[in-house]
DNA sequence: CCGAGTAATGTTTACGTAAACATGATCCCG
DNA sequence: CGGGATCATGTTTACGTAAACATTACTCGG
């Protein structure tokens, strides 16, 4: 009944530590003896479902510890709790009887270290912080993902604070949490605009990192080399033959979007080429297809580059009810590589974005902060991408006037 | 009651925390008076980037103190640090005066409560840990966004652990990664082979909930209702007059695809059809393609279904490259809706799954764990699905036999 | 066989917070 | 106008860990 315990002592009736420390067994004894022969204790090696199921109440003495800390093991062991931190650090200097007992201590109680007084002992946390404002785009989540597998391999969680509605407030506020939080870096995810005017305020000695931004010039950011991405895109249909190209756009909000347009344009106008005007996307599928009803009433569209492959979705499904062959008539690029793309009707040519590398190269420079105690020169990390060839792309169909 | 925030007190124009802490002041002279004229600092309300930007090292006086404790707020407002602690709380019982005085002085330090320390004191971590696989499927990143969403209105934030390689040994090691890090709760997203014979050990009144998973003996589990969406959409096809259904399943060793298999497999055996052998897919668009190049060979198959969207979106594009028309020849259903299934050639219909009622049911069970101190007793909470009915599916063609 | 040196372990303390208890001032009512 | 109640605030202490310092016990060279 009670039971189950949580740190809210008290409430349970608990003289929660009330029964003082006492500590008996002055050292004066033995020390000594590693007969570490406990072996008849009454819980089995691993119940089934752990102890997280059955919270504590059958722990016989009926006095139960919430949390066994290293006093516990110590008293238990008997040795002084600094040993047993010693033998928990792995500190040398401890002999090996000893550490044996302590070893056995531990296991006995199940202690684990209590992270929270760590951090505070030594003002670090091994987390960090990630902003992020959606996690619903595969490339977030997909760099979400990098960064915790590579986080924890540098013994470090994250700690995820999604923004629902992307106003600068709900950013700074985010970043406020964040201060509050126990992290010792923050790798933010967002729109650049949202950074725009906001003055991020950390505690001092919290690092920042940002993805998908052009923020160089005040923060370490890391990137998709967006910008040569979408020249790949164009160059390639326009070596294929094509007059010009058509682009969808993402949301103007979206510094990614915003350097795609620029590189597409930038790739027409050095080549010489006009500039088609640029439709409106959002990055959904809809939008997609909203354009792609628009340029399916445009004869001299034979070739279109979508900022992502879900608006090149939508474009492929309205190209194909108006009955437009893809790549026959009309060639589509996409941008991302998301796994589906391989199986679009056609199968999609697009820009591959490596999402684990950037996740990879984020993690790297914010533990280089963390480590150095300094912040890194702002800077940008561009992370190269390449252009996955597939059956969306064609030449133009030969009734078209070749450049 | 009041102020409930959390942390987030007033964090309004924070000069970050100032550079140098210089308490000059001493509380000798006038505690009271509530004058708060201390505009004229010398630093500015709002640096462009922030403090983190300059990491600390630059500060002046070289030892620089890395944080703001309640301590230093106390000796600047001339207060004792337990009034800090009221203000910070929000607690009753300070004079208005002085309460002005302490955030004016928190303002000024730009002070953050600790929340290691925090931590300590209460045992609790404000902190829900969550286990996945891969954050590379939808639902999965769906529902920890919705988990993470609903955990932050509740003032908990969410460490991540990803498993990379799914063995039991990973999860084990991820459960034991939880119980030394500070988290009050655990919510697993895991397969639930995963769990079989891995005895969980957490720290006692840490709180497990499981997301995908038929655990519902041992654990507390939270998961969409797999057969009930499975049955809809074999219905519906049978209902549409198809003679039988056949299926293109998800890996074996998925729970939530052995579940939509079974009900597969009953609805056809209630309703006295004959089961045709299962074709099996393991969720990607790739074993999809496969399995439809195979039903394409069938000539008696006129519906499938798709144990997801990314296997349907295969079999969408085997179809069409066979030549067989959907709907017109063959009815296709998948799992999920996944945002891009509305733009699908033709568009898909499927089984929607409600990812983010999962992940707030996931978040206000712990929470109910953690509140009342004890878990919650095993059991299965279900979230219902819904058919969307889309272009993909139609009456079998006249010559196909009707039942 | 003694004393310096070293290895093993114990004791004290600080980290930042907040509950519990203590103190001093003010107020109100008989 | 005295004494208890109330209020605002201060002081002590514990939370769990680990660095710094202290204390033993033992080793080894002269």
């Amino acid at each position: 009944m009670e039971a189950v315990n949580r740190g809210d002592r008290e409430q349970t009736g608990t003289p929660t530590n009330g029964d003082v420390r006492r500590d008996d067994r002055g050292q004066a004894g033995t020390p000594v003896g590693g007969n570490a022969q406990r072996g008849d204790r009454e819980h089995p090696g691993s119940p089934i479902s752990g102890s997280a199921q059955r919270g504590g109440s059958d722990i016989p003495g009926g006095r139960r510890k919430q949390r066994v800390s290293m006093a516990d093991v110590a008293k238990l062991a008997g040795v002084s709790s600094q040993t047993v931190s010693r033998v928990s650090n792995g500190h040398p200097g401890v002999i090996d009887s000893t550490r044996e007992q302590v070893l056995a201590a531990m296991r006995e109680l199940g202690y684990r270290p209590n992270s929270a007084a760590r951090a505070l002992r030594y003002g670090q946390f091994n987390t960090i912080g990630v902003i992020l404002f959606s996690l619903a785009s595969t490339g977030n989540s997909r760099t979400v993902e990098a960064i915790a597998t590579h986080a924890a391999a540098e013994g470090y969680a994250i700690t995820l604070i999604p923004i629902d509605v992307p106003t600068q407030d709900n950013v700074l506020g985010a970043f406020t949490r964040m201060g509050e939080l126990a992290v010792d870096a923050v790798i933010a995810i967002i729109e650049i605009y949202l950074l725009d005017t906001v003055s991020v305020t950390l505690p001092p000695g919290v690092h920042v990192v940002v993805v998908d931004s052009d923020a160089g010039d005040r923060y370490s950011v890391v990137d998709t080399n967006q910008a040569d991405g979408a020249r790949q895109a164009v160059r390639h249909l326009l070596d294929l033959g094509h007059r010009t190209v058509w682009h969808v756009t993402g949301p103007r909000t979206s510094y990614a979007a915003q350097s795609r347009a620029r590189a597409w344009r930038a790739t027409l106008e050095e080549a010489g080429r006009p500039v088609p005007p640029a439709l409106p996307g959002d990055w959904s599928a809809e939008s997609g297809y909203a354009a792609g009803l628009a340029l399916a009433g445009e004869p001299g569209c034979t070739a279109v580059f979508a900022a992502n492959d879900q608006m090149a979705l939508g474009l492929l499904r309205a190209l194909h009810e108006r009955g437009r062959t893809v790549p026959g008539e009309v060639s589509v690029v996409g941008f991302d590589d998301i796994p589906d793309s391989a199986y679009f009707v056609p199968p999609l040519t697009t820009v591959h974005q490596d999402f684990a590398e950037v996740g990879r190269r984020c993690v790297r420079q914010v533990l280089a902060q963390i480590r150095d105690g300094k912040s890194s020169p702002p800077g940008t990390d561009l992370v190269p991408t390449s252009l996955m060839v597939r059956r969306s792309t064609a030449p133009p169909p030969a009734s078209a006037p070749a450049p």
